[in-house]
RNA sequence: GGAGGAUUAGCUCAGCGGGAGAGCGCCUGCCUUACAAGCAGGAUGUCACAAGUUCAAUCCUUGUAUCCUCCA
């Protein structure tokens, strides 16, 4: 057999790409046909087609990319669904700021246009997305690529919606949404995000309206008050008890308003006394409904105050107007004070402005019975969250759940399937598109206006990408699917609403484990964000380290669900890894040079093969009990320590005494045993390590077919060699206290020592010792390996050692020169006592404590420890010389 | 205000009712022809604090402190 050579290092770069295109080209990705079994289906959370995608995920496609690799290699039917999502108001942003450049609106180009514009950027940002996937090394099935506007997908959405209408689950109301003035559209409640910022707390008089005084209130909007309709107290609020029912004269208009009781108001904040917002609060609109009270609305759309607050403040901004509002209500008395006040102030979770609650028509879902079956689901164990903890996160998130504001002021996205009759005001709820009024048979028909938000079609993601409504085989095959691999940020956006969404329409969950990761964040443990340009690109890491580096880095500190915290440097991890799986088979591969592969029978096994053997086969039960649990950094430990540790410092090393030296009888047998073990690590690294293991399988001379489709190598109770661990164990404790005499003596490597050793008469691994005495003694430097049970003690001259069962001695005489050792250690002891007098006498002058820098005086604390620790070692050693 | 998480080596983090671990970093010595992206050896910890349960606590319970996240 010819020697196969392999480039002198690890290169990724010479061969990701190819590989990944060979497994394309062969279709690899897809379910085999002839696979068995119970099926197993991922599918890929959609990034944003308009985003780039991030160490999120990276992380997140990697643990997919392991999980379905590794059930693919159990020959199980397998698919991964890789998609995209259509991301409403973040695509519809990007497209808006291009036009912004371009010195445009969307207006100006129309509905029409704008749509044809933005479908470009949704090719252009696709196509990138998917290369990314492909670099990454992701296994999913492009043959079933979606997208959530896809024409299946959408016809999926339009049965959801007209579904739920049909079941009285969607209506149309009034209703306080969160309003984005930029965006120009609603959020849910979801989309908006809490940042604590700097405000005022302006206490302001409000009179009786029977002038026999005032009341203080204390509000940080007070241009909002031209929407007050009330004054709210605490009902138990003995201060105020006799007050309700009284009108009051809001200050710069004529208008008069109650007070009122309800139990919401804190008596704690600011005078007890809060004035009731409803169109603009949310708690007071709450309040509003309670009492039934008007809901005055004094915003325009655009963010301006309206006709119904005085002439004066008409279409200014709302902030403008609080400084105009604030200087008339000083003018006119009513400013009892001014406080500074930190609050949560509401932000759009895509371009950050300030959200405002604002009364408008919207679409919503009733979630109530949708939340009721998803809660159900989880009492029957149909879904299990790992790490467990989320499932109370779930759980509070489903018992206190708010309908869902599913409509948005926006052209990118699904219409909402509505048409209103121009004519007799009918409205038709439609699956298909219809072109007359069934009630006047008129065809003046206007469609909604309105598209839906955009979970509201990645809610149906697990069951729309394979074909429903439809009947599909896909359908029938793959759903439910088996595993969802997210990160926590997105469980109430999306993997909740999946689940009811799942019960609600196929009556089943959509998927069984849920594997909630943590987040990637930079060093410091911020989140990777732009603004802060702390985010690291993957691509950029696959260029510098291999895609299979980052991806075994990530696995590797992925643990339960924690925060990933990472740099660039981080991923050096699984690039010495990588590079020491090429250097390990480029040996190998170098040693087939005119040898005969032979199949070694497990009677003919040594020790130490049976101990390789049964390593591996523990590997292969931990690796199974960790991809059941999803412990991904204890099956990425495992197999490090397995191929590293176990297999390349101890076994090859071993093994090198026969191939280097052996008979040609021997060296077969080794290199067999050899090339047999590395055959199945690759198989068993596959999952963690793509590429690598792809390209090295392809080369071994005794591999079939690609590695991507071979079998998982599986745990065998018959293949545990215990006795065998037992015995190397004690071996190589043996070693590591020889090799620690040397070292702390410092006796260079290539001096060769006698080494006497003597073990106790029931110490289990005299003989394997016996047997292995040239590796032993090459591993630990000596010139002679005597194994003699009777040695007296002390042996003359030699430097005593022991361990469990066993002492050596090490005859170190011949390798140093005691008299000059000891005068070198002397004169270091001299050395370090000079200095530590200096020391002692800076440490005790009250002076130098008193006024010296506290990082000086702790300097020459520890450079006086760090001297009497080198003086009592050097004595210790000069004592251990002189008995020589 | 409610909930959850974290606190273990210099850093990032595993772990776990019975002998404290990994990677990186650090120190020492080695270019031993697979790998210096390597090899060998080494140092470093009142496992946040306090009490309790237990034969035994880094681990379980309770409380405290600090930090983080989510929800209201």
């Amino acid at each position: 057999m010819k020697a196969v050579e392999l480039a002198k290092s690890y290169n990724p770069k010479d061969f990701e790409d190819r590989i990944y295109q060979g497994w394309k080209e062969k279709g690899e990705f897809g379910p085999k046909k002839n696979a068995t079994g119970e099926h197993f289906s991922v599918v890929m959370p959609p990034p944003n087609v308009t985003g780039i995608l991030h160490m999120g995920h990276a992380l997140n496609n990697s643990l997919q990319d392991i999980i379905v690799r590794y059930y693919r290699m159990t020959g199980r039917p397998t698919l991964w669904v890789p998609g995209t999502d259509h991301a409403g108001i973040a695509t519809q942003n990007v497209v808006e700021r291009q036009l912004k450049k371009e010195g445009l609106r969307r207006q100006d180009l129309g509905r029409e246009k704008f749509l044809e514009r933005t479908w470009l950027v949704k090719e252009k940002h696709h196509d990138i997305i998917k290369s990314q996937l492909e670099k990454m090394g992701c296994s999913c099935d492009w043959e079933h690529e979606r997208f959530t506007m896809d024409e299946g997908l959408s016809r999926a959405v339009r049965e959801a919606f007209v579904t739920l209408y049909e079941r009285g689950l969607i209506y149309k109301g009034k209703y306080l949404v969160n309003y984005c003035p930029k965006c120009g559209t609603a959020l849910s409640d979801d989309e908006v995000e809490y940042e604590n910022m700097p405000g005022k707390l302006y206490h302001v008089r409000y009179p009786y309206a029977d002038g026999s005084g005032y009341i203080t209130v204390a509000t940080t909007r007070p241009e909002t008050m031209f929407g007050d309709v009330a004054v709210a107290v605490h009902p138990e609020d003995e201060r105020y008890k006799a007050i309700v029912g009284k009108l009051l004269c809001l200050p710069l208009t004529d208008k008069k308003i109650p007070i009122i009781a309800d139990s919401f108001v804190d008596r704690e904040f600011g005078t007890g006394m809060v004035k009731i917002t409803p169109a603009h609060d949310p708690n007071d609109w709450e309040c509003g409904r309670r009492n039934s009270l008007e809901a005055v609305n004094i915003l325009n759309p655009d963010g301006t105050l309206n006709d119904n607050c005085p002439q004066k403040y008409r279409n200014i901004q709302a902030v403008e107007a609080r400084e105009l509002v604030v200087k008339d209500l000083e003018d006119g008395g009513y400013i009892v004070k001014i406080e500074d006040h930190a609050h949560d102030v509401g932000h759009c979770y895509r371009c950050h402005t300030v959200i405002e609650p604002y009364l408008s028509d919207q679409w919503f879902v009733r979630m109530k019975s949708l939340a009721d079956k998803a809660l159900d689901a989880l009492k029957k164990s149909d879904i299990v969250f790992y790490p467990r903890r989320w499932e109370n996160t779930y759980s509070h998130w489903m018992e206190t759940i708010r309908d869902w504001c599913i409509s948005r002021q926006l052209w990118w996205g699904h219409r909402i399937p509505v048409w209103y009759c121009k004519d007799c005001g009918e409205v038709i709820v439609s699956r298909e598109d219809p072109t007359c009024c069934p009630k006047c048979h008129k065809s003046n028909l206007e469609q909604d206006s309105d598209v839906l938000d955009t979970w509201f079609s990645s809610w149906l993601w697990p069951f729309s990408t394979l074909g429903w409504p439809e009947e599909t085989a896909d359908l029938e095959k793959f759903f439910p699917t088996s595993t969802l691999v997210s990160a926590y940020d997105i469980i109430f956006f999306w993997i909740s609403r999946m689940i009811m969404s799942s019960e609600e329409f196929l009556g089943k969950a959509p998927f069984r484990d849920i594997v909630i990761t943590g987040l990637v964040r930079d060093i410091q443990g911020r989140k990777m964000s732009k603004s802060l340009g702390n985010g690291i690109d993957p691509l950029e890491v696959i260029d510098q380290f291999g895609a299979d580096a980052m991806k075994f880095t990530l696995c590797y500190m992925a643990a339960q669900g924690q925060d990933v915290l990472i740099d660039m440097n981080s991923f050096k991890m699984g690039s010495r890894f990588a590079n020491k799986i090429w250097n390990a088979t480029r040996f190998l591969l170098m040693n087939l040079e005119g040898r005969n592969l032979v199949k070694v029978d497990e009677k003919d096994y040594s020790v130490m093969d049976k101990w390789i053997y049964g390593q591996l086969n523990s590997t292969c039960l931990a690796i199974q009990k960790a991809m059941e649990g999803y412990r991904f950094n204890d099956a990425a430990q495992s197999i490090y320590s397995f191929f590293w540790n176990d297999f390349c410092d101890w076994y090859i090393e071993e093994s090198k005494q026969k191939l280097l030296h052996g008979s040609d009888e021997q060296k077969d047998r080794a290199i067999s045993i050899l090339m047999d073990v590395l055959e199945s690590s690759m198989r068993l690294m596959h999952p963690f390590l793509s590429f690598i293991t792809e390209e090295i399988y392809q080369k071994l001379p005794n591999h079939t077919g690609d590695v991507i489709v071979a079998s998982y190598p599986v745990y065998d109770e018959k293949r545990c060699y215990d006795q065998a661990h037992g015995l190397v164990s004690s071996l190589q404790d043996v070693v590591r206290t020889i090799r620690s005499v040397r070292s702390n003596l410092q006796i260079a490597p290539e001096k060769k020592l006698k080494v006497v050793f003597r073990p106790s008469k029931d110490f289990i691994a005299t003989d394997l010792i016996s047997d292995e005495i040239v590796f032993v003694s090459s591993l630990v430097g000596a010139s002679s390996f005597i194994i003699d049970k009777d040695a007296k003690e002390p042996v003359d001259g030699a430097f005593p050692a022991n361990g469990l069962g066993y002492e050596c001695f090490v005859f170190v005489r011949d390798a140093i020169d005691v008299d000059a050792e000891i005068a070198r250690l002397k004169a270091e002891i001299a050395k370090a006592e000079k200095s530590l007098a200096g020391v002692e006498a800076k440490l005790s002058n009250e002076a130098f404590l008193k006024n010296a820098k506290a990082e000086a005086v702790e300097k020459e604390k520890s450079k006086k420890a760090e001297f009497l620790e080198k003086i009592k070692k050097n004595s210790e050693h000069i004592g251990l010389l002189s008995s020589f």
